[in-house]
DNA sequence: CCGCTTGTGTTAGGGACACTAACGATGTAT
DNA sequence: ATACATCGTTAGTGTCCCTAACACAAGCGG
């Protein structure tokens, strides 16, 4: 099954060693696989990244505009759009004109969107389970603390608590 | 100077609970924001990540050609013709018919590349001293370890020691 | 020597993602 | 009323990662 050794950070002997001090490279590369890990395994059930984002958001907020949704996903506004088109064919999601602002649509999680959301779920809790898996609980929860640290502080954090 | 806060993977109580736990997300996030970092440093030398990378092996490991190149790069031989071309633009490096082997080209660093490697790894030490800023030295030690092995892993690594 | 297969450099192009610009329609403020 | 801001939408940019096809040269089996 030989698989995507070409994203593999380190190849020993063969890697130059001025490489191997670039956290940008490494975090990059690990990147790319897990995108492809969660990508692959949501594309096996037809679904997309953005579908689990927009879908959780609704269902942990309530209907919403599109512009409030884009604020809370980080999902650009215009390539809500798509995600949104792609939701409502498959009747997850209810879009319809606010009454109250004839500029925005409410967006609404659907009773099968619900289903949908907890299908997605289950698919990347267990794509999480796969790319951690070499990681016990303390460790798993100590990348977490490490990313979101260095996260932050590149967002221009300002020392928050 | 408002920065990009939109690759802040927490925005607190504005962030969906579900999407917390996505390390795909995390690490994409903080991958957008490392190499944002490390682009926008060599672009400001006129420089590009591939031309660090290909200067770094052939510094550390002789003359070689393309697909030796390609191969201690992960860099596709198909894009490697574009950095090479830029890179001889600038003298960094001579690219010659190998006598031996009339199907390949041999690539040697310069003087001048030499030079150039020096001055592009300096701009790359201060991005990474800029990007690990908050973390410890230690830290910053167990983030790479972290990531490695959720790297190796992810690249099919059958339990390597 | 002659095909056959393989390796090499090159060109072209696809697909995903992050991001920007512009615009018509609609609200809001003065 | 006039100016300004917001919303959804369309279109397009730039960067990565990656694949396909091709001409050419080398090596190998007959």
């Amino acid at each position: 099954m030989e698989s995507g050794d070409e994203l593999r950070f380190d190849h020993g002997d063969r890697t130059p060693e001025r490489l191997r001090g670039q956290l940008s490279r490494l975090v990059g590369m690990t990147a790319v696989q897990t995108r492809r890990a969660a990508g692959d395994a949501l594309r096996a059930v037809g679904a997309h990244k953005d579908d689990f984002v927009v879908l959780a958001a609704l269902a942990e907020f309530g209907p919403a505009s599109q512009a409030a949704l884009s604020d809370r996903t980080r999902i650009y506004k215009s390539d809500l759009v798509a995600v949104l088109n792609a939701l409502a064919r498959g009747g997850w999601i209810r879009r319809a004109p606010d009454p109250a602002d004839g500029r925005r649509n409410v967006i609404t999680i659907t009773d099968d969107g619900e289903r949908r959301l907890a299908e997605l779920d289950r698919v990347l809790d267990d794509v999480n389970e796969h790319i951690m898996a070499p990681l016990g609980r303390d460790e798993r929860a100590q990348l977490f603390a490490l990313l979101r640290r260095v996260n932050d502080h590149l967002a221009g954090a300002p020392e928050r608590a």
